[in-house]
DNA sequence: GATGAATGAGTGTTCATTCAT
DNA sequence: CATGAATGAACACTCATTCAT
């Protein structure tokens, strides 16, 4: 018998990506992706069992490699500011480096697939780092507030200045980068 | 000779709000809106030119309802913390009261409609707004850096924390609303 | 506006039962029965709610109309063996003069269709008969029997001798026809 | 060499059959009867040419193993009575033990795939009887009326009581059973 | 012999839009 | 102005069958 193609799923995964990019999600019809990875409809329902799992796999495949990027090298034991500006940097370079990744789990947060996303899977990838800020605020360097309100301020920033459709006027180069991280943490700091 | 029909084109406008945060954007088909307003499809068509212009207008609507909210009293006279907090304050007042509205331009600004918008016209409301913050840059009372940085820790942490998509466990009262502007204060002051 | 075309739900019709007697209940889809119809398949659905709602739609339309044909001019004052002889021919009258018709609701009584029939709506317009044989059975003229084993002699008989599938040998003529009544009617009668 | 799987024919024969019963004919695809079966699609195509030819091998076996059951221990020289109630209560009993495989011959009959049975294939199993019928004419035990009707008064009851979509109110026992031939002999005796 | 991968053709249904009234 | 009828194009998905191993 044949054999299941990496090359193809690959390709499904890539065009699935890059489709949603171009033309949006609601867009993105399963022939589209077919034939922007150049196979048939059906071979689509070879390696996924419907369009929800291929976009919410292709979501998930994006956030596990995302997380693994930012937390590699992960070291508890450096001052906490060092730690937070590691993590700023590693996540701005995963975005620059991949875009095409970042804006897919953008379109998808925003989708009505989102709410099929058990958010708990993603986030303990993140937890080593959920525990340093934990820390940071038990030695009040990090202000005690709510914690959906740190995150607002030391995580969406760079969502958002690494979005395109939102900031199309800024260029991001280790500057402005730098500087950014500045603000997040003059709101954090205590 | 008969008129349109303000009443109808009122219930469009809800309908089509109503459905977009029930059933999302991609779903939300003419007709359905249609039934919703009750109100036969063709009839949309004499109101609006197509889909994209009933959907886009109504975006355009919501904003232009948010932004008069928001900069109602301005006062450029006042200092300019002030100012920004009671921009703040506004800006929450106006997605707590209207939830629906706010819900359905953040779903719009993830459709590929949204490329269709001109930001500029929707920018134009915050003119002053924008002045304000460029005197405080000038004063050194602002740090001097790139305008969507600012954005980033001024404007779009309202639209994180309000979100229930992504902040699900915070209460947004007055407290925290004050301490969220504290961060963001903190993040853009000198 | 257009008004709702009773040729088209006329045409429509035909062409259901037509394409079901030549290709099948199984293969008979949608667009097949939209192309013989001359219609497109979209508009099926501004007649019908579905495929489902079609073919249950022509089910009780031609079982509406034999019942009225075989029970036009009932007469319960007469002998009884003539009410059932009467029945029986005006039964096979209808069934020749309509044999596609007759087709189809065999093929539909055979199809997992059949499951959504509330057959006792269907069995309410014979209730007159029910009634006659009822009374044949009190009178002594009529074996006192299971319902379903005299219907078994008394009706599908009829069905079966017309039903060209499983009868190919044999020619309908008024006397063929009077001979297996009298069949039928040695069966039931005391 | 490896050999054709006996065992793997006889679960794909018992695999159609039950398939067919619960999800009916139209539903019951090759890749469904494969999961069934427990071996791949693939593999039917190994012992049949298609699904047609799957489906009429399965009904020719189920008719040749109820000609044989009905037509067991046939003994032409008992009264022709006696012959007939035997016939009669043989195939009740082949029916309500195999209730399964007579359900998948009734589907059968009535799909489109019917007409490319052999129906003469089928009858000659049945040449005894029929001998038997006929000198039962010729005696004039019997009446002398096109065979058609006789069979439509002798074969087919059996099939509509045996069928729990047509009569669901009656339980089939050795007294209703017996009952029952009384009718048919009623109808056919002269 | 046996199989999972692969697919073109098809399934029932909904879509945004236009037409006739 | 207002509408339900009408539709070609698209939707997600399944089909029977063949291919490569």
């Amino acid at each position: 018998m044949r054999v299941k193609d990496d090359v193809k799923q690959e390709a499904l995964f890539q065009a699935t990506v890059k489709l949603v990019n171009e033309i949006g999600f609601a867009s993105s019809s399963v022939a589209k992706i077919a034939r922007q990875a150049n196979i048939s409809p059906a071979t689509i329902y070879v390696y996924y069992k419907n369009k929800e799992d291929l976009l919410v796999s292709t979501y998930i495949q994006i956030k596990r490699q995302l997380s693994a990027a930012v937390m590699q090298d992960f070291d508890a034991a450096l001052p906490i500011p060092d730690i937070l500006k590691d993590v700023w940097l590693k996540m701005f370079d995963y975005i620059s480096s991949n875009s095409g990744y970042f804006q897919f789990t953008e379109q998808f947060a925003n989708s009505p697939y989102s709410d099929l996303i058990d958010k708990q899977e993603v986030e303990k990838y993140f937890e080593p780092l959920i525990q340093v800020i934990q820390r940071g605020i038990e030695q009040k360097i990090i202000k005690d507030v709510n914690f959906d309100i740190l995150t607002a301020f030391m995580v969406y920033p760079i969502m958002i200045l690494s979005n395109p459709r939102l900031c199309q006027h800024i260029e991001l180069n280790a500057e402005t980068i730098e500087t950014a991280f500045g603000l997040a943490w003059d709101a954090i700091k205590r």
